[in-house]
DNA sequence: AAAAAAC
């Protein structure tokens, strides 16, 4: 387990008496406030697990100015803290050109060079990639063993001298903070290497080989497959530091066995002290016992948020449309995009619209992509406000190729739209995003926050919009009650159109409903499938019940995609869904064998209402891999999916009866009388 | 049937 790992570090007196079983282990410590520093900005050493434990350092005054003191990078360089040529990296106007240090980069610092375990919770944004980055590079200059001499231009640094590995929920932030690194490392000797999945595993390893490594950046998958095998020859037996990037991520339920594993894999913290470091915008108390087992007992909890303030910024303001039908969200995009264009247009001192719409499964973004293509198509690309967009579509089914072509496409683009899946939520710095649209009720609070910190970064301004079905607002409010969203009933009328009527008047608003419609009856119906039932999976439990959710789906289909009726459901797949005996619900297997007649004959058949055929290179393909769960069943009994569904949320289990049933929303309901307490803290400091 | 992440 987790926590045996760390059992043997600094404080192994305290441990000394610590009982043995899982849950005491830690309970057995007193609380023990360390720091408490400036105004705004907590550094704390934990040592508790007990509730209520926030209240006791709740003195900050309420409000305002950050009184903690401002740093330049110089000065750190001029202390002989830092070393000159990292510190020459950082400020230089030809390379990063950066003077002053963020809050979260200075509080963090000397705690990380002095070697303790830290978790840092600052708001999107902020520099938390150089905060850990610039001290671990230090420690690996500073370290004795190593050597970072060259012969001639060769390096003589061996693939087994990583000192530090930082883990990376998703393969564009892990190549991305390696860019940091390398700029930071620029001219020292330092060596940086990557292992993300979608890459030639061969020709990276070969590449760490020759040139060695002292950093390791990478995703759980790659990490474990090299690390475990121990013929590529990569290993870390002198590594003394692990650093979790969006760590409440990765120490959620689908990341921690890997984490787990990872660990496992490097030495005996007994053996060789280590250090871990932990960041993120947000730590939600689920976490917090994992991240007690994970750390040395005493570590330093850095916190730039304020206790009583959601981690999202006051820069950017946030709003929340409602919907009168699923299929009013891509006319409601197109109408936020059309009405900022037309506000530059008007002579407004407004940047180039450049936004990401979020979705909740990657078909629809390949619904949206495709659409929001079409309709380009039919203007005069770079003459019109929205020709000159450039539409990119970034998700999971993609090809590696593909979705990196996206990523730095839109990264280098001035403006543009990037339709997206959770894939790009957290930790992507693509500059100057000016809108961060999402479509649907995100599946946890989190994920709200991290998205809309696409937005807003580096001192910049932004505004973010939340799209919702109005049978979505208990969900809403109980997802996202404690963020700072406006309700907003004017400005998108084409969020409450009536789609199911041919618009008869000749306003802006029908103009861009039809638009809209027209350009979705030309996407595929194979996508159109695949986003029913993709969206069935999320959403079925935002609604009241079963009933409403699939009347509001089945509407979509037909009013929004022109579709003549709803998809069918594979009878198995309806009963394990609880959906057996639902009105509207269209049982059997048609669907299937439509989408693989569409496949196999790739260049379509199908009308496309007008509109030149879209390309579908790649996600048809990577579609069959998981989805509609071909032979993914095998060697389950039936009924048994190993445990597909978290448990308590499937429908079925009363024979059906779940008529008006709601889904627990993973625990941060709050009416639900459980014993976890009220709701999820959003700041992490009400454990 | 629903993000992500290894071949």
């Amino acid at each position: 387990m987790l926590g045996t790992l760390r059992r043997f570090g600094v404080s192994s007196v305290l441990r000394a008496s610590a009982p043995r079983t899982l849950s005491t282990r830690w309970a057995s410590q007193l609380p023990k406030v360390q720091a408490l520093s400036a105004s705004s900005v907590l550094t704390r050493s934990l040592h508790s697990s007990f509730p209520k434990f926030s209240a006791a350092v709740a003195q900050e005054s309420t409000e305002t100015e950050p009184s903690q003191k401002i740093e330049k990078f110089a000065e750190l360089g001029e202390q002989g803290f830092i070393d000159s040529t990292i510190i020459k990296n950082i400020t230089h106007p030809s390379r990063m050109n950066l003077e002053t240090m963020t809050e979260v980069q200075s509080m963090t610092l000397r705690e990380i060079v002095k070697g303790d375990d830290v978790l840092a919770q600052a708001k999107t944004g902020t520099g938390k990639t150089l905060a850990f980055l610039l001290p671990t590079l230090q420690n690996i200059l500073n370290d004795p063993g190593v050597d970072v001499s060259k012969v001639g231009r060769y390096s003589r640094t061996a693939p087994s001298e990583i000192r530090a590995l930082i883990i990376s929920p998703t393969r564009e932030l892990a190549e991305q903070i390696a860019v940091e690194a390398k700029k930071v490392a620029f001219g020292t000797g330092l060596i940086v290497q990557t292992a993300v999945g979608g890459t030639q595993k061969r020709s990276g390893l070969m590449k760490i080989q020759r040139e060695g490594c002292h950093l390791l950046i990478g995703t759980p998958g790659r990490l474990k497959d090299i690390l475990s095998d121990p013929w590529t020859g990569v290993s870390a037996p002198k590594l003394n530091t692990l650093i979790l990037d969006e760590a409440d991520r990765l120490l959620d339920q689908g990341f921690a066995p890997d984490i787990k594993e990872i660990q496992g894999f490097l030495p005996d913290p007994s053996k060789i002290d280590r250090q871990t470091l932990m960041f993120s915008a947000t730590v939600p108390r689920e976490v917090m016992s994992l991240v007690r087992q994970t750390l040395k007992p005493g570590f330093q909890f850095v916190q730039t948020v304020r206790e009583d303030e959601v981690p999202t910024h006051h820069r950017v303001p946030q709003k929340v449309v409602w919907m009168r039908g699923l299929e009013n969200g891509m006319p409601a995009v197109l109408e936020i995009v059309k009405n900022y264009q037309a506000r530059r247009a008007n002579g407004e001192d407004l940047r180039p619209f450049k936004a990401i719409v979020y979705y909740n499964s990657t078909a629809e973004t390949k619904c949206a992509a495709d659409a929001f293509n079409n309709l380009r198509r039919s203007y005069d690309v770079g003459t019109t406000p929205l020709g000159e967009l450039k539409m990119l579509e970034i998700n999971s089914r993609l090809t590696q190729a593909d979705r990196t072509r996206s990523a730095e496409s839109f990264r280098r683009s001035p403006s543009g739209i990037l339709f997206s899946s959770d894939v790009t939520a957290r930790g992507m710095d693509f500059p100057d995003v000016t809108h961060v649209i999402q479509v649907g009720v995100p599946r946890d609070t989190e994920t709200y926050i991290h998205r809309l910190g696409r937005t807003a970064r580096a001192g910049k301004e932004g505004e973010g919009w939340l799209l919702v079905h109005k049978g979505e607002d208990v969900c809403f409010r109980s997802r996202l009650g404690r963020i700072p969203i406006k309700e907003d009933t004017a400005s998108l009328p084409a969020a409450w159109a009536d789609m199911s009527q041919q618009a008869t008047d000749s306003s802006a608003t029908s103009e861009t409903v039809s638009q809209m419609k027209a350009a979705m009856a030309a996407v595929g119906p194979t996508h159109k499938i695949k986003s029913y039932m993709g969206q069935l999976g999320t959403i079925i439990g935002n609604f009241s019940s079963k009933r409403f959710a699939i009347e509001v789906l089945n509407k979509q289909f037909v009013d929004g995609f022109g579709m003549e009726s709803p998809p069918q459901i594979a009878p198995r797949v309806a009963q394990q869904m609880g959906l057996g005996k639902i009105p509207g619900v269209n049982i059997g297997t048609g669907s299937r064998r439509m989408m693989e007649e569409n496949d196999s004959s790739s260049s379509g058949g199908f009308s496309r209402g007008g509109f030149s055929r879209g390309s579908d290179h790649g996600f048809s393909r990577g579609g069959d891999r998981g989805s509609f769960s071909r032979g993914g069943d095998r060697g389950f009994p039936r009924g048994d999916r190993g445990g597909f569904s978290r448990g308590g949320d499937r429908g079925d289990r009363r024979g059906g009866f779940s008529y008006g049933e709601r889904r627990g929303d993973r625990g941060d309901r709050g009416d639900r009388g459980s014993s976890r307490g009220p709701r999820r803290a959003l700041e992490g400091l009400d454990f």
